[in-house]
DNA sequence: GTCTATGTTTGCGG
DNA sequence: TCCGCAAACATAGA
């Protein structure tokens, strides 16, 4: 579940927590595929002792830098969430891994799921520079969007999923960002003209920044949906306007949004705000 | 109880 | 280059 917004989120609240300075006591591995690269023994010795000197995101990824040289990236990928519990509180059932700070509280790692992944790295870039860019950074245009977009000739949904295209946008906000920019996600890329390749690039950042306004997006009611660092759901499901509201009427037009499949993803249009690229359901093959 | 869908990413084959 | 599919897993909802 975790997209952009989710898991700037998190590391806003972890940073809130003042957990940034603290020392690593110890680190206990409970499900060893959690860690990835290196043997659950060996991540816990080598973070032992160090300290935390930075929180930050990257796409995805929380990134966790350390002193003398290392960095863990967290991804949570569908349903790992953190929680800072005290010191000494037992391990939930789905807690995968837990950092023993110094100030006597933890962090516990829940992912029902077991797909999210700690990497302990010396050099974070090998992983993060093969992502593309961060669709909010102030340095990123709508000309160098509309650039990558013409560059390549795909549907516009899978490009946008394409965490090397753009980097963290994930299903919500991506149909989200399509209904917003009156773009059918079959539509290939190198048929946008400059007019719609910029609106485009406006809707995805105007759906993520709304998105981290409200604290991300908590859809339906299970425990292993998305949460705050102290359980608290996010308020974007009110203001989504498409996603998982099939048969309900379109904000602009009131026709009753539809579900198709797109790169194995569902996705939720307006059919009449978003029309269908002509020829085939291929966007123009 | 059974069946289907799931918000992520990676690797494979065509 | 691009697409479809499967896999990594567990749970919610019908």
């Amino acid at each position: 579940m975790p997209e952009l917004p989710e898991v700037e989120t998190v590391v806003r609240d972890l940073r809130a927590a003042r957990v940034t300075g603290r020392l690593i006591r110890a680190a206990v591995v409970h499900w060893h595929r959690t860690v990835s690269g290196m043997s659950p023994a060996r991540f816990a010795a080598l973070v032992r002792g160090r300290r935390i000197a930075a929180i930050g995101r990257r796409a995805k990824y929380i990134v966790l830098t350390l002193d003398r040289g290392l960095t863990i990236l967290v991804h949570l990928r569908m349903t790992g969430q953190l929680r800072i519990e005290r010191c000494g509180a037992p391990a939930g059932p789905h807690d995968r891994l837990v950092l023993k700070l110094d100030d006597g509280r933890a962090l516990h790692f829940r992912d029902t799921r077991k797909f999210g992944r700690w990497q302990l790295l010396e050099n974070p870039e090998i992983v993060l520079d093969r992502l593309g860019p961060e669709p909010l950074d102030p340095a990123f245009t709508a000309a160098a969007f509309a650039r990558r977009l013409t560059g390549a000739r795909r549907r516009l949904k899978p490009l946008l999923l394409d965490q090397s295209f753009v980097a963290g946008v994930g299903n919500i906000y991506a149909d989200e960002a399509l209904w917003l920019a009156r773009l059918h996600p079959l539509r290939r890329s190198d048929t946008l003209g400059g007019a719609e390749a910029v609106r485009l690039f406006r809707a995805m950042r105007e759906v993520l920044r709304r998105g981290i306004a409200a604290r991300g997006t908590s859809l339906g009611t299970g425990r292993s949906n998305f949460r705050g660092l102290r359980e608290q759901h996010g308020r974007n499901q009110e203001r989504v306007r498409v996603f998982r509201r099939t048969g309900a009427p379109c904000p602009r037009c009131s026709t009753p949004i539809a579900r198709l499949i797109v790169g194995q993803r569902s996705t939720h249009i307006c059919p009449r705000c978003q029309a269908a690229p002509r020829a085939s359901a291929g966007g123009g093959r």
